[in-house]
DNA sequence: CTACTCAGTTGATCTATTGAACTCACATTG
DNA sequence: CAATGTGAGTTCAATAGATCAACTGAGTAG
């Protein structure tokens, strides 16, 4: 089979996912980022089968989302940090995790909630434009052509549709 | 074999994963968040295969997150289409392709760049505070308990790190 | 009448995921 | 000091998913 690679795609969106799209990789950064650390714990915790987990890890060292120390050495004990690039994810999958629990209906509620530290509010991770820092919604946002953008393996044809076009079409109903 | 579901986890980040977190749906989703629309399209640009993309789209229709619309009766001709569970996927998408545009270093440049109608800037889709509107980074967050947390499978040890904690850690150091 | 498009199915092949058992070094306990 | 336990994986058989490529079938265009 060999699972398509998405490196190669001129696409952000899919370069992320090359990295961190797989079965368990998300799931692995949120244990990391909510306590758990040891190879033990993260197979404990999460139940993945502890070869997979051992790959998945390795893949992410690899690709400079984790890193292993080493934090004893008698006997040899590690743990698993997160790097820049890790903690940077770290709200990417906050907002994801916004969404099911809007989306993918949770039995009893939220099984866990945010703080924010310099307001002291109870909050919902929203995505915002960085410049005015209002929601930013698909419907208020233009796509445009960036530099790196030409079509490609995985992008063929999106970059005939692109170009000062609003995101979700002009022609869209979002009904259900 | 059977791929693990996420879906009985107790962890929203689970449950949007086991929706939208398998190969290529991410990729499918932002296809018609940008353009294309129908069968062959999305099988043209994205080069995935054809019977995959045929699964993919029902398993997204059965979760309510696209649409398959009949535009034409004779001959009958289908368009995928986003619902509001999957424009409000699109905001989280765009965020982890900001993530891409900084760690995955694409060769020339982010492919595509976002401006805001409303205000007008090119902009970077940031994780911010619901609440404040700043930026939120995981080193800024406290995650509490919530109603619907308890210990599952996918969280068998988490439960035990959180409570009133600094997300990352106390002795967290993100040296890379 | 033939070729082409759209929207998928079907089937053979191959690989990633799973679950469970195994290794190996060190530590702890009775 | 023998027996058990813990951390951090590795090895292995079985199987569900992914891939590629060819096929179907309705309709339309030339």
């Amino acid at each position: 089979m060999r699972q398509t690679s998405f490196a190669a795609m001129q696409c952000s969106l899919a370069r992320s996912l090359e990295m961190v799209g797989d079965w368990w990789s998300p799931l692995i950064l949120r244990d990391l980022a909510l306590g758990p650390r040891r190879f033990d714990e993260l197979a404990v915790d999460l139940g993945i089968s502890r070869n997979l987990l051992a790959t998945r890890l390795e893949g992410l060292a690899v690709d400079g989302i984790v890193t292993r120390l080493r934090y004893l050495d008698h006997p040899p004990r590690y743990r698993y940090q997160l790097t820049q690039a890790g903690v940077d994810l770290v709200p990417v999958l906050m907002a994801l995790t916004a969404w099911g629990d809007r989306w993918a209906t949770p039995d009893d509620g939220p099984p866990i909630r945010y703080r924010h530290r310099t307001c002291g509010h109870v909050f919902t991770p929203t995505v915002c434009c960085s410049s005015c820092a209002e929601a930013v919604s698909s419907e208020s946002v233009h796509v445009l052509p960036g530099p790196g953008g030409r079509p490609g393996p995985g992008t063929m044809l999106t970059g005939e549709f692109i170009g000062a076009r609003l995101m979700n079409g002009d022609e869209v109903d979002t009904k259900r």
